[in-house]
DNA sequence: AGTGCTTTGTTGCATTTGCAACTTTTTTAA
DNA sequence: TTAAAAAAGTTGCAAATGCAACAAAGCACT
């Protein structure tokens, strides 16, 4: 993923963040960032440490929905912020860059050129979004544990250009991904071995056919 | 949703146009695009017409996924139209604006504030797409139709500010948005009644509690 | 080498779901 | 206004799924 500052130096940097209004916040280790982004119209960026967001259900299961790392975005508009069971977390001491999103569209012709490099880097990570969101919804919008693997496993092969190819996580993981139950996802992956569709030993899978 | 060109007169938009490169095509009624807009890198923009983005599964059955209209964009970055599954064929004689994607991104001094303004104006569609992918992500990794129901009608209780609010598609199109069993959905909206957690009638929900 | 923790692999079972096949109601268009 | 098409509403049933509860394997740390 594009970092948002792709082709700014440091310099430029720190006149685009006066220009752009932006604040600059530290947060301690395992501290939520809700009551900060909360609701409001904010872009955050992660300038050092790093962040998850989680998600805690009725039950109190909570999970990992997503590792946010040095440059990567989040907010409202970018992350699933505004359901109350969806938390962001830092993992550890960590700084970030807070931009009014609303300032960031408001066009002003005094903007200096980096102020378009800006908005670029930030365009191309919302493309990639987009991009990686629709081959989810592609995938989560199957109705068997069947079709959801086949057509994960069948994007992977592809963007492998091979037949054969590495997980990019574990099979737990793979199964929240999926959003499917584990012990369902793993029954069935023994039928898709049995039936000759695939083979699959650790996190290498091999497409049949 | 915002108009890729809002903020940009006729006079200005042409010049942006011809600064970017863009090809305008017309293509018949019924016609694929996916040709034309395949595995490329364009983004393809409705300048008149209609499209729709459809699906047709291994067993035959086509389905809309979605309607896209004047100045709304497509293309492989953005929609679904890197899966064979999927097509984009027009509903009417149609004309498109196709501007190659990498152009976008490549940056240029002398490009004039129109394309500021057009970068803005693609980053807030870009946006409201990602926030719209995530409430249906947030949506479709939930287990159960009744879980299902109750996210998407928790939703749009928020969005109407009441407890009561109007469905925006009919029941058929609500099976599909949740990517479940219409009949499934019939005999869950039946139960939620019962236990008195929803009334409905039509396309009128009120959440009780 | 031993301890605890995580991940993988498995199974039985109750429940949920999708599917097919209907009828009834509503909407659309001739 | 009436015929046709689309949407809503139902139901039985087989199949798929989630859940719980395990055991086994792998890994990480001392």
């Amino acid at each position: 993923m594009t970092n948002i500052f792709k082709g700014i130096d440091s310099g430029e940097k720190r006149k685009l963040l006066k220009e752009l209004e932006a604040n600059v916040l530290s947060f301690e280790k395992n501290t939520s960032l809700l009551r900060t982004v909360g609701k409001s119209n904010l872009l955050g960026i992660v300038e050092s440490g790093s962040v998850q967001i989680t998600r805690t259900d009725y039950d109190g299961n909570m999970m990992i929905i997503d590792d946010l790392k040095v440059g990567d975005v989040f907010g409202i508009r970018f992350s699933l912020l505004n359901n109350d069971e969806y938390d962001i977390i830092t993992k550890e001491d960590s700084k970030f860059i807070f931009i009014d999103y609303d300032f960031i569209l408001k066009i002003d012709r005094k903007k200096s050129i980096y102020y378009q490099r800006f908005l670029i880097n930030l365009l191309d990570i919302m493309s990639t979004m987009v991009y990686f969101q629709n081959e989810r919804i592609n995938i989560l919008t199957r109705k068997t544990t069947r079709e959801k693997l086949l057509e994960y496993f069948t994007n992977e092969s592809k963007k492998a250009f091979s037949k054969v190819f590495y997980l990019p996580f574990n099979l737990t993981e793979l199964a929240e991904y999926l959003s499917i139950d584990r012990s369902a996802m793993m029954r069935e992956i023994k039928r898709l071995k049995e039936d000759k569709i695939i083979e699959s030993s650790g996190n290498k899978i091999t497409l049949l056919n």
